[in-house]
DNA sequence: AAAACACCCAACCGCGAACTC
DNA sequence: GGAGTTCGCGGTTGGGTGTTT
């Protein structure tokens, strides 16, 4: 899992450390705790390391500094982890100011190998459905209702809490066993909230008020995306998967 | 049993910001 | 204020390990 230890022509070490190593690192970091921030470039020739001030600085923040939290993320820490990204993007330094124990680079570790995987996957999957579609409206007539626009998942996931689903369980979907729909609006998982809205009963004046649609009578003019004219009675049988992907 | 593939994460690299002289 | 140096961040890689075929 980790790289060979390897010596270059100028005799410094890379790849992967020893106990001997970290041993040394510790030891020197610990013997001048005083001192704010280490200087890195002078730290490797103190400690007696043929590694760059670099190297050095990484290994320890990564991993020999006390307190690191070590293991799998939970739930809470995943949603809160697409949550932040949502806010800020890949500030990964941001979001793990938020995660006593974890580095910047567990996160961004744990975004590539978990949630942005997924969220490829649902992208792919809704190329696809796009592609067919398409395909469809070439040979047919049919419309589906849908429009392509890209949701805006952080209104949608202020929506989730607002409607207060945040908590509301283990949700069937052909996709995802364990769909969890305030994650998924966060991530932008656009066929997840579909489905998701979709089999959900709402307070339809409540969504018009929460997505600031007004009464019943504005929102008519919100839903111009709609393949059909939507009349006010029409407004309560239309499903809101149709809706949160339009908006 | 073993080859192929996928996953995960420690470590590396490049670049911009901050700092020093 | 500008040049050189150092630090920290984010993107990417590489390879050990687990899983599937």
């Amino acid at each position: 899992m980790v790289r060979p230890a390897s010596i270059d022509k100028n005799g410094m070490r890379s790849g992967a450390w020893s106990e001997e190593e970290d041993n040394k690192l510790r030891a020197c970091i610990n013997q001048f705790k005083n001192h704010k921030v280490p200087n890195w470039r002078l730290l490797p020739s103190v400690a007696g390391l043929k590694r760059c001030g670099k190297s050095c600085r990484l290994r320890w923040v990564n991993y020999l500094k006390p307190g690191l939290k070590r293991g799998n993320f939970t739930k809470d820490e995943e949603n809160l982890i697409i949550q932040l990204h949502n806010q800020l993007g890949n500030k990964w330094s941001a979001i793990a100011a938020h995660f006593p124990g974890r580095t910047d680079n567990d996160i961004k570790n744990y975004w590539h190998a978990h949630v942005a995987k997924r969220r490829n996957g649902s992208m792919k999957i809704r190329n696809l459905a796009q592609e067919e579609q398409s395909s469809d409206s070439n040979s047919s007539t049919i419309t589906t209702g849908l429009n392509q626009n890209t949701p805006a998942p952080s209104k949608v996931a202020l929506l989730i809490s607002q409607l207060g689903l945040e908590n509301i369980g283990v949700f069937e979907s052909n996709a995802d066993s364990d769909f969890n729909p305030a994650a998924a609006a966060a991530d932008d998982d656009d066929l997840y909230q579909h489905k998701f809205f979709d089999e959900q009963e709402f307070d339809h004046e409540q969504v018009c008020s929460l997505l600031d649609w007004g009464d019943l009578s504005a929102a008519k003019s919100q839903l111009d995306f709609m393949s059909e004219p939507v009349d006010k009675d029409d407004f309560f049988n239309i499903n809101f998967g149709d809706v949160l992907w339009g908006i």
